[in-house]
DNA sequence: GTCTATAAGTCGATAGAC
DNA sequence: GTCTATCGACTTATAGAC
């Protein structure tokens, strides 16, 4: 709030991960983005260095969120609840304001590579499965817990959804993934 | 064989099936394809119209890998044997000669849908799903039956192996698709 | 079938006025 | 903070020689 003299960086972020997420990040040019918004691109340039300048911006905010999320999780290792508590922290990130990120990245990963954010993502989602897995070594369960991670972010996706319209509820995929990270009996 | 004068059409298919998958469809120009093949531009234009039509060419082969599939699961309906047949097949599809394309897809999700064939192939993956979860609708088991399907579809993408430079072995991937889909206890 | 050359357009980014 | 105007570097696609 203070000091904030317009809210025009803000509006630029959300129209852009939306178009992003939408057409893809190469064929979303900046001109589109300023039309969006009733500026020029010029105007974009004075908040934003570059075009790739945008996504590292949103992408850093989620990239604290996780690793929050893995911190609290590497202080509770070895027990059944805490993994469970990683799942419903995990599930609420990616439900919660950061879904329109977790989108932009399922449907830009060339780009995300491009941007040289997609080695990190896949570092953290990688220690989020061994967090879940909490060294099992059947190949089965490895991949039991990792569907279980994959159930929560495909909460982002429309193409797996039951009706194409309507996304599950959250607590649906959070009552699944539980199962599914559960020890077999 | 019989008239074929020339594999450049093939090699042309392969190559660009690789570069859209790994750099992005629109960041892969055909200069670079070209290049590649140490060929030029308009060589290109020879075999392909657009470049459009070179994504058109490799995904009407899997829509009609698909059809077949699911022409045989219509055709056996209502029997848990043949759920499980569908999968079988679904996970030759997806981990045999098809792989790279469905690859291509997850890597491209926003150009698939302006070229319009987005649309087509969601709607098939949907029947998939119907076929799999055979008419049950507790969301929960709807969605462990969607999950079947993903876990053989993700056997494509790299982000979600164990180990990020080896896939899990396709039986692997196969037989917690079965116990997902299988009913509950 | 493959080439050279080029048309016609879009893009990201910058300079400088206001 | 936002504008107009522009630059250079691409891109897809075509024309026509060989």
């Amino acid at each position: 709030m203070v000091g904030r003299r317009s809210d025009t960086r803000e509006r630029i972020q959300r129209v852009a991960l939306e178009l992003f997420a939408e057409q893809g990040y190469e064929k979303t040019s900046l001109r589109e983005i300023a039309e969006r918004l009733d500026l020029t691109k010029a105007a974009l340039y004075y908040h934003f260095k570059t075009k790739e300048d945008i996504v590292h911006s949103f992408m850093s905010d989620l990239a604290s969120a996780l690793d929050d999320l893995l911190e609290w999780g590497r202080s509770h290792r070895d027990s059944a609840h805490a993994r469970e508590e990683v799942l419903r922290r995990f599930s609420a990130v990616v439900a919660g304001e950061y879904a329109p990120v977790l989108r932009f990245m399922q449907q830009n990963m060339p780009a995300m590579r491009e941007l040289g954010v997609k080695h990190a993502f896949a570092a953290k989602i990688q220690e989020l499965f061994r967090l879940v897995c909490a060294g099992e070594d059947d190949p089965a369960t490895q991949l039991r817990s990792r569907l279980a991670v994959v159930a929560l972010m495909l909460q982002a996706n429309p193409m797996f959804a039951a009706d194409p319209e309507t996304l599950p509820p959250a607590d649906v995929a959070l009552r699944v993934a539980l199962e599914l990270a559960a020890p077999r009996d």
